[in-house]
RNA sequence: UCCCCAGUAGCUCAGUUGGCAGAGCAAUUGGCUGUUAACCAAUGGGUCCGCGGUUCAAGUCCGUGCUGGGGAGCCA
C-alpha cells in the first residue's frame, strides 16, 4: 500500500478505507487492553491518533514504544469516537521503524528555547519549530510567486564577490591560502590566491541586481549573504537570508508601494496557506499577533522623512537615552518610538542626510539628502533598506570620490551609468527579520534552521 | 566590542544569616474504565559550569575564565 500523509487524511471528508501512515510517536498513553499513539509525520501541525488493541501479534513490542520512534501504521481511517480528533486509525498493523531510546531529548513538554537551540538538529521535530520551518518553506516560495506575477526575473547574484566595499558591513574572507604558507610569509599574498586577488563572501546581491535590472527591466535576488559582523543581538546573524528587489525606471515612491505590497502580499499568503501554522504562533509565541497582522493587512504603512522624523521626536514628550540631532542616524529607542508608539504601523522612513548613507544612493535635488529609505517595523525595527540608486555618473563619481573609494574597482558598476542609465530603485528585505515579524518568535536563532553567530557554528 | 543578568538532576526551577542537595515534569517499574502534554503508585538519578581564593565549614562570599540570555552599537 502507497504512504498517504497525515494533512492529506484529516482533511478527508470519508474514509477511503484502510491507510498506511508513516512518522514519528510524539506521545504514547497507555491502558491495560490497548494504547494511544499520537503520530506525526511533518507534512501539518496535528498529529494522528493512532489505537493499538493487545491482539496486535507484536504487541509486547509496541509497548516499548517510545517518544521520537519512527513507525508505519496500517489501518482504516475510521472516525473517532473520543473528542479532540475527527479521525483515527485502529491499527491492524505497526511496524516499528526504529525505536529513540530513552535518551531522546524531546519531552512532551514544552522547552526553552535556549535549549532547543542546543538541539538545533532535533528541534523542527516540535510543534513550535515544525510550524516556523513549514512556513519559512512557504513564504520562501511565496516570494518567488509574487515576483513571477510582477513579471520580474530571478537574478543568481554571486556569493563569492570580488568587491571589497558593498558598502554594507565586515566581510568574510574566502581564501585558498594555505595557512601555513601566510604564517612563514609574514602576510597574504593575493595574487598567489585563488582568483588573484582578495575575495570575499557577499554582503549583498545589490550592485549585480543593478546591473540585470539595467539589462531585464526588473529583477530580484533571494538568496544567502554574510556578514562578519561582531553582532550579539537577537535580530542579527553572520549567515541569513536577503530579498532584493531591483527595479528600473522606478523612483523611491515607487519602490515603497512596492515593498508595502509585498510586504502585504507575503503576510495573507501566510494567513491563507499556513493557518493552523499561525494560530499557533498566537497561542504559544505571541498573543498579540492578530492584531499586528491586521495592521499588516489593513493599514497603510506611514511615510515620512528623516527631517519630519526628528521633529516628531524632538516634539514628543518622551524622554530617550540618546538625543535627537539632525544628522545622526536614528537610535533603536527612536525607531521603536516611531513604529511602536506614534505610527503603531510599519512606517516608511525617507530621505536621510547624505553623510549617514553609502555613496551609491541618489542625492536630492536639496544637495543634502539621499533618496534612501527604511521600513521600521514594531518588535522588529528595520525590516526593509533601500534607496533610489544614484544613475548620473558625474554625481556618483563624485560621490565616490568625497568617501575616498576606489573607483577603478568600480569600473563595470560606473559603466552602467555610462551606457543608458536610467533612473532605478531598489531594497533589501531580511528573510528572517520578515519572519519574526510574521510569528512573533523574537529571536533570529529560531527563525532559522541552524543559526550562525560569533563563535558558535555547531551543526 | 561594551553594559546588565544567569549557569544546581534529562528539562524547568527552588535552595533562608555560609551548616546533611530539593520540587514538578521526564525516565524506569507496576496499576488502570476511550485517552487528549491521560491518570495513580513506587524506584533510580547530582563534577551545584571550570579554575583559584576566604573560612572550622562554600551551591551560597570574593577573583577569574567559559557558556547562555537581555540591552547597546553595526545593520537586514
Amino acid at each position: 500500500m502507497e504512504r498517504t500523509k497525515i494533512n492529506v487524511l484529516l482533511n478527508l471528508e470519508k474514509t477511503p478505507g484502510p491507510v498506511l501512515i508513516k512518522g514519528w510517536v510524539r506521545t504514547k498513553r497507555d491502558s491495560k487492553e490497548f494504547c494511544f499513539l499520537e503520530i506525526n509525520d511533518g507534512s501539518c501541525l496535528k498529529n494522528i491518533q493512532v489505537i493499538a488493541q493487545n491482539d496486535l501479534a507484536n504487541y509486547p513490542d509496541i509497548q516499548t514504544i517510545t517518544t521520537g520512534t519512527s513507525v508505519a501504521v496500517t489501518g482504516p481511517l475510521s472516525p473517532s469516537p473520543g473528542k479532540g480528533q475527527k479521525w483515527e486509525v485502529p491499527a491492524t498493523d505497526i511496524d516499528i521503524i526504529s525505536l529513540a531510546p530513552e535518551s531522546y531529548p524531546l519531552q512532551k513538554k514544552r522547552h526553552s528555547d535556549e535549549f532547543l537551540r542546543t538541539i538545533a538538529h532535533l528541534r523542527p521535530r516540535t510543534n513550535k519549530y515544525g510550524a516556523g520551518f513549514r512556513l519559512r518553506s512557504e513564504m520562501a516560495f511565496a516570494i518567488h510567486k509574487f515576483y513571477k506575477e510582477q513579471g520580474f526575473r530571478y537574478l543568481t547574484a554571486p556569493l563569492i564577490t570580488g568587491s571589497d566595499c558593498e558598502g554594507a558591513g565586515e566581510m568574510f574572507r574566502v581564501t585558498s591560502l594555505d595557512p601555513k604558507t601566510v604564517k612563514e610569509q609574514g602576510k597574504m599574498d593575493f595574487t598567489a590566491d585563488f582568483f588573484g586577488q582578495e575575495s570575499n563572501l557577499t554582503v549583498s546581491g545589490q550592485l549585480s541586481a543593478e546591473m540585470f535590472a539595467l539589462a531585464l527591466g526588473d529583477v530580484y535576488t533571494f538568496g544567502p549573504t554574510f556578514r562578519a559582523e561582531n553582532s550579539n543581538t537577537s535580530r542579527h546573524v553572520a549567515e541569513f537570508w536577503m530579498l532584493e528587489p531591483e527595479m528600473a525606471f522606478c523612483d523611491l515612491k515607487e519602490s515603497m508601494d512596492h515593498g508595502e505590497t509585498l510586504v502585504k502580499y507575503l503576510t495573507r499568503h501566510a494567513m491563507e496557506e499556513c493557518p493552523e501554522d499561525m494560530a499557533l504562533f498566537t497561542s504559544f509565541v505571541d498573543k498579540s499577533l492578530p492584531k499586528r497582522i491586521d495592521t499588516l493587512l489593513n493599514t497603510p504603512f506611514a511615510r515620512i522623512s528623516y527631517t519630519q522624523a526628528i521633529d516628531i521626536l524632538q516634539k514628543s514628550n518622551k524622554k530617550f537615552d540618546f538625543k535627537v540631532d539632525y544628522g545622526t542616524d536614528l537610535q533603536s529607542e527612536h525607531e521603536r518610538f516611531l513604529a511602536e508608539e506614534y505610527f503603531k504601523t510599519p512606517v516608511f522612513l525617507t530621505d536621510y542626510p547624505k553623510e549617514i548613507k553609502p555613496f551609491y544612493m541618489r542625492v536630492n535635488d536639496d544637495g543634502k539628502t539621499v533618496a534612501a529609505v527604511d521600513l521600521l517595523v514594531p518588535q522588529i525595527g528595520e525590516l526593509i533598506g533601500g534607496s533610489q540608486r544614484e544613475e548620473r555618473l558625474a554625481v556618483l563619481k563624485n560621490r565616490m570620490a568625497e568617501m575616498n573609494l576606489p573607483m577603478e574597482k568600480y569600473w563595470w558598476y560606473l559603466d552602467s551609468r555610462r551606457f543608458g542609465s536610467v533612473p532605478h530603485s531598489g531594497f533589501g528585505m531580511g528573510f528572517e527579520r520578515f519572519l519574526m515579524m510574521l510569528t512573533g518568535i523574537s529571536n533570529i536563532r529560531d527563525v532559522i534552521p541552524f543559526p550562525r553567530t560569533p563563535g558558535s557554528i555547531d551543526f
